[in-house]
DNA sequence: CAAAACCTTTGACATAGATCAAAATCGTTC
DNA sequence: GAACGATTTTGATCTATGTCAAAGGTTTTG
């Protein structure tokens, strides 16, 4: 899917994931620790979020069905993260840990070229986020979502989905009534 | 700086740069191109940065002396660019262009080893971006900046650190007399 | 299935920052 | 060095969105 590998490498890449399952509301990664653990979503909805000083959440990144990800500042600097990882509804993952993708990343060649694309991606993803933040109002920002994505609108709540447009769950009920 | 590169290694890659001295205010990529050239700021001062709907500057990133960067986002993709890449001052550039470029990432584990540097670093940048847009007030980023990076105070105008900041010239203006 | 806990909607109000306009400064050029 | 253009400052408004509070809904749980 992301990468082209040999029989033999694909061996050894899945000897690396472990399946594991996790409840509605469970914390993948709490505040403060440091991130050991990269995701494939099987089946289920996971999201990535930090809490602002005044106490509100802010989504930053919301995994669905084959998708993958972590909290990428920590899991690369290995540092206390400032984000949650929280599991949204019951989810099947395949998991593996930082020691074993960076043994991985050091071995084999086709692995970096995928650890390179995953990089570029969230990279570019981040750089659509901030441009659209600065540019457009919250009510084009729900539309962007509703037109683009709008799958994120039938698995989020929307208190979750107002975190993850930045803005307060009154204004997006005000903005849905219309 | 960024990788460990044997001599041989070294010879090889500063033959892929090419030294370019650009005026100030020059253009270096302009909105709508395909971004071909990834820099190394010798001395001088360049930003990336695109305009909203409203006609208003929004600067994304600001190299100075030793830094690095480019509109990564098309440079990786070879799409036309949303960003713009322009000369503050008076600069002189080291260029690689993108076919060097990733000639070298398929042939030197090393250069793989710093591009997945640079692309880490610069999705950390982006991230910390995000929350601070999403957290800060204009007056905390103001400050933000100060503590953190005061260089950048000296070496923009106000207008640019303005759209740096991602607020109006008049804000700015209002932030500093207090 | 009742009650507790949580989520969503609605209303009234507050405010940070944008907008528009006009002076005041600064820098560049002929 | 006068004059033009660009940048910065100041002032008077406007507005999108946040905040706070309360009322309905829904879901979870013993």
């Amino acid at each position: 899917m992301f990468g082209e590998f040999s029989e033999q490498e694909l061996e050894k890449i899945s000897n690396c994931f472990k399946p594991k399952t996790v409840l509605k509301n469970s914390i993948l990664l709490s505040e403060g620790s440091i991130c050991k653990e990269f995701y494939f979503i099987n089946k289920g909805c996971i999201r990535t979020y930090f809490i602002d000083k005044n106490g509100h959440e802010k989504t930053r990144y919301v995994m669905l069905d084959k998708h993958i990800g972590t909290a990428l500042t920590s899991f690369v600097a290995q540092r206390p993260s400032i984000e949650i990882v929280e599991a949204i509804g019951d989810t099947e993952l395949l998991v593996i840990n930082h020691s074993d993708f960076f043994s991985l990343n050091k071995e084999m060649d086709s692995w970096k070229n995928f650890y390179q694309r995953i990089l570029e991606m969230a990279y570019s993803f981040q750089n659509r986020k901030i441009e659209q933040l600065v540019t457009l109002t919250a009510k084009q920002r729900y539309e962007n979502v509703l037109k683009e994505n709008p799958i994120l609108i039938q698995c989020l709540s929307n208190r979750v989905l107002a975190s993850y447009l930045d803005i307060r769950e009154e204004t997006l009920s005000r903005l849905k009534s219309k």
